[in-house]
DNA sequence: CAGATGCCCTGGGCGC
DNA sequence: TGCGCCCAGGGCATCT
């Protein structure tokens, strides 16, 4: 459930946080988060003695980027992703012991800690073989980031225009745009007034140029709002503290409700092993 | 190329 | 109170 807003919320926290911290060693008990790499001792054995450096974001994946203690050597970049459960939680020295599912601990010189949390396991830490680009290399097949790249309206309206897939699935697919899941792109589907299920090649350029300008709408006002936490409340920000855009959803978890534009009642459908959200009667 | 399905995994909600 | 069932879903592999 982590996606865009959700990332960018734990990347500015992150950000004001730990940059000029340094590793003192990283703990590792979950070998499935880091499950790219063979070898599960191999983000202590690079990392120790790093200096955080920065904290990106691309899609819903989080990239640290570190100095190693050799001055020659090239930066290494952590990158994580939070998959359905997965927290990054900051821990001062005085903090609480750390929760269960605590799959790999960052310890800094002074006592801190960054704990990655994931009950579900879902998620994934792992060290970038490299740069391709401006981006790390396994990252390099996601599409562009709605609030970091510059891909203006028409451009987007161009691009999902040409393709010929459910439009849900299209704003879902990491490749065409990264950060949208199940819940972004059910409320800019509404926002638009577009049901899921519509080709994206039938869409009007107006209607695609809507879609464009409601999706930076809605992911903008939920990072001003520290992104949604559902029911289940797995989704925290770095202190712990549960997101409020869920308050603002307008057809996502509102199954039987009223829509909030025109009242009809809101449909959920079992779609692709998820659910989808939609209004009846404002979506076409 | 697009879509459907199944797998990974655990906590929480539910029925009994 | 407790047990078993089932569901949530991001990413990926596989098939049609």
């Amino acid at each position: 459930m982590p996606e865009l807003p959700e990332a960018e919320t734990v990347r500015r926290g992150l950000r004001s946080r730990i940059p000029g911290r340094v590793v003192e060693r990283v703990e590792v008990s979950g070998a499935r988060s880091v499950r790219r790499h063979e070898d599960p001792g191999l983000l202590d054995a690079r990392l120790r003695g790093s200096v955080v450096h920065d904290v990106g974001r691309v899609g819903k994946f989080l990239t640290v980027a570190l100095h190693p203690p050799a001055p020659d050597a090239a930066v290494e970049v952590l990158v994580v992703h939070l998959g359905m459960s997965g927290q990054l939680l900051m821990a001062e020295p005085d903090a609480p012991p750390r929760p269960r599912h605590s799959h790999v601990v960052l310890v800094f010189s002074e006592g801190s800690e960054l704990r990655f949390v994931d009950p579900r396991t879902f998620g994934q830490v792992f060290l970038s073989a490299g740069p391709a680009h401006d981006r790390p290399v396994e990252l390099a097949g996601l599409g562009f980031d709605p609030l970091e790249d510059g891909v203006r309206g028409p451009e987007f309206a161009r691009r999902l225009r040409s393709r010929r897939s459910m439009i849900k699935s299209l704003l879902m697919d990491q490749s065409f745009v990264a950060g949208l899941g199940n819940i972004y792109s059910d409320e800019i589907l509404h926002a638009a007034g577009l049901r899921y299920d519509r080709r994206s090649d039938t869409v009007s350029e107006d209607a695609a140029l809507d879609v464009h300008r409601q999706m930076l709408r809605i992911l903008r006002a939920s990072v001003r709002r520290g992104g949604s936490s559902l029911s289940d409340r797995q989704y925290r920000d770095v202190d712990g503290r549960l997101g409020r855009y869920q308050q603002r959803h307008r057809v996502f978890a509102r199954e039987g409700r009223p829509c909030l534009t025109c009242g009809t009642p809101i449909v959920r459908l079992p779609w692709g092993g998820r659910s989808t959200f939609f209004c009846p009667s404002c979506q076409r």
